[in-house]
This record gives C-alpha cells, structure tokens and sequence, in this order.
DNA sequence: CAACAACCTAGAGTGCACTCCAGATCAACC
DNA sequence: GGTTGATCTGGAGTGCACTCTAGGTTGTTG
C-alpha cells in the first residue's frame, strides 16, 4: 500500500476519529467520495486527513452535522458556492469568538469562588 | 410576595433556565433545599438565583450533571467538603482553559482557512 | 363563584451524536 | 487452505440533557 493510502485502522489513528464515526460521518455526507481499493475497502488519503481536520475541529468548537453536512456539500458543489462557504465560516468564528468569552467570564467566576477558600486543598 | 421570594416563573425570568428545567435541576440533587410556599408552590429565594447562576457557568462550560450533583452535594454537607469543592473548581478550570486554548486554535484554523476566500462574500 | 393562568407530580418522549451489533466478505499468516 | 483479524452493510441501541404530557391543585381576577 502506498503512503499516501490510509485503510479505515491507520486513518482512525491519524485523526483520533473511530472507524464508526468516520463511516457516520460518510454516511451523513461529511465526507465525500472515498475512495475504494478493488475489495471494497475504504483507502482514505492525505486530503481526507486534512478535511477530518478541519470537521473535528469545527465540530469541537459547536458546528452541528446538520451545518457540516451543508458545509461540507457547497465545498463537493465547486467554486461558486465559495462566498457561502465563507459566510459559514465568518459565522462560526463569531460563535467561537463568543464561547471564548463566555469561558473567560467563567474563569473570573471559578476564580472568585476559589478565593473564598482557604489555601488546604490536597 | 416579598422581594426576595421569587415563583417559578420569575425564576425562569431571571436566571434564563426554564422552569421545566430549574424542577430537573431539582430532581437531580443540583438546587436543594428549595423553598415552598403553603400551597407547595416553590419560592425562590435570592441565593437560589445566585446558585442556579453559578450552576450554569459551570453546567455551559461542560460540567456534566453528574459532576454537578457531586459538587451541589458536597456544598450541602457543610464546611469539611471545602478541599473537594476546591479541587473540583481547580480542576474545571483547568478543562475551561484547555477549551479555550482549543477554541484559539480553532480561530486560527478558521482564519486560515478565510484567507484563502477573496473578499466577495456577501 | 366562574374561568383562566400558574403550579404540582410522575413519568414518558425528544434530539443529538455517536456507538454497537449481526451476519457476511476480504486479507494475511502458518 | 484454514484460522484469525480487518472490513463491509444496514440497522438497532446508548447516553446525555433536557423537554413535554397528563391529570390534578392552587391562585387570581371580574
């Protein structure tokens, strides 16, 4: 097998998603056009790496399968879908640009609390 | 009704749970000791929208319920439990700050991503 | 005092994102 | 070539955090 060709295993371990989520996420139109070796076993490749990437990262951050499903179609639909694509993205960074402040206000009120205890924790 | 009982309603009203949510919250062992007017209807006092508060930072930046129930208990039993509490409150925070080191990181991606975008969005 | 809203309890239902299962096929090694 | 491990498909199951329902009680207002 050449380097560039993951088998579900060695792609599951690249990007710490289970094979059953890669095969949900497929399934759910997150990811597109996997290729086949002549068994019909998945050979996933760099791009696919990449894009998990960029999925689990959007995913981690709140994006829903439903946004990534219509994310990940406009990028399968060619360039003129790129000013909604960008849109999305524009989007999505101002609600991560949001759950960083409300994290930040939560480390302030974690802290105030912490400073009515005294120093005897284990 | 005096200022500082609240029904219900003006609960939900201030704290922006939902009353089907603050009798969960209940149910579950994460608000105690609440209230009740001579009919059985709950009253709210001015600590309980201070608690709930201080239950959502924590419950919106990924404490689970469980976790949740641990530390409203461990409030309940009194003053010995202040290490835990303590080292519950320093170990969120510390998960807060990963979540936000990952949303940064996340920002980046995005922004990455973005600059391969020409400035025609809508 | 009638009507309508707010509240009560116990328990069932929902939506999301996985996660697992059964039964079959394919690949690798002795 | 037989066993063992990886993969396949379609579909069922899980866990979490709510959210809603049914049937009844209480409170308020004209």
């Amino acid at each position: 097998m050449t380097t560039t060709e993951l088998t579900p295993a060695q792609m599951a371990d690249r990007t710490g998603v289970t094979i059953d989520t890669l095969r949900y996420y497929e399934r759910e139109g997150l990811i597109q056009n996997v290729a086949r070796a002549e068994s019909g076993h998945r050979r996933y490749s760099h791009n696919d790496v990449l894009w998990v990437e960029v999925l689990r990262c959007l995913r981690d951050t709140g994006m829903t399968i439903d946004q990534l499903r219509h994310y990940s179609e406009l990028g399968a639909q060619g360039d003129h879908t790129e000013p909604e694509r960008k849109r999305i993205l524009l989007e999505h960074r101002a609600l991560v640009e949001r759950q960083i402040a409300e994290r930040q206000a939560a480390l302030e009120l974690i802290d105030h609390k912490l400073s009515y205890y005294t120093g005897e924790s284990s």
